[in-house]
DNA sequence: CTGGATCCGCGATGATACTG
DNA sequence: CAGTATCATCGCGGATCCAG
């Protein structure tokens, strides 16, 4: 289980977490953890969750009005999949027009808070990410 | 610059965050934060970067063997991205046969504390996500 | 209004061969 | 060993039409 490349070890509390992720590296294939995180870290999940997090409740219409670019399809796709992995509940009201109504879980909202940390973590590392690219550019001169 | 969609704001220190994705929603297109984020959400580089939190320096093969079912081209491209991005540096050995080194730069690493939660948090919700997909296929009998 | 179903283009990715 | 270059492919995702 435990894999080592070189022969350095985390400590602390980093320790876990890379053990997790241990499972995908060397001989294994299937990582639940590495699942998961290709599922949360998809492009409109994230935004459909942090537009969420803003508006206890939306519908269909207001999140593709507030996720730009968004096919419907995809808007579809994402949602059915954030609610397989029970992120969000979706409530149909049987009336016409239908109406449907998307509220983060409180898994949902648990997983808010990461990925408010990792945008906010861009948002600060933004422009040091962004010089980087200008200054590789002009290195290929 | 605000976005608000139904009428709900956020309070305290989610708010700043969420304003820069707000970029992203409504009507603008561009929004460094997202492309950021589309980055360092990617799949090979979040397997790179934590594999480079375990092992302070390795070589193209080490990764190689150590981000299982990547090919040499991702990897490369991977890697190539990364340290476009300022958070890696790489040192080519004259010699041959050649010798490539890779290593986090101090922002890779604090980029890779914001995996490692993102990674705890997946670890240890994991478990309701596979139980939230299982019963969602049980209902569709 | 909220999707489901279908078609399809294209970019991302893998496989392979080659090189300093 | 550490790539580069090229070709083939495959699935994401957009566009469109249809339905309840």
């Amino acid at each position: 289980m435990k894999v080592t490349i070189g022969n350095k070890e985390l400590e602390g509390t980093q320790e876990n977490a890379m053990d997790h992720f241990s499972d995908n590296h060397s001989t294994n294939h299937y990582c639940p953890v590495t699942d998961v995180i290709d599922r949360i870290s998809d492009k409109w999940s994230v935004h459909a969750i942090i537009l969420l997090g803003k508006n206890e409740k939306l519908r269909f219409g207001e999140l593709k009005k507030g996720i730009h670019g968004i096919s419907q399809r995809m808007l579809t796709v994402t949602l059915k999949h954030l609610e397989q992995d029970g992120l969000l509940t979706r409530t149909v009201f049987p009336q016409i027009p239908p109406k449907v109504e998307y509220q983060l879980t409180e898994l949902g909202r648990s997983l808010l808070g990461q990925l408010i940390k990792l945008s906010e973590w861009a948002s600060e590392n933004m422009v040091h990410i962004l010089r980087a690219r200008e200054e590789h550019i002009l290195k290929n001169d």
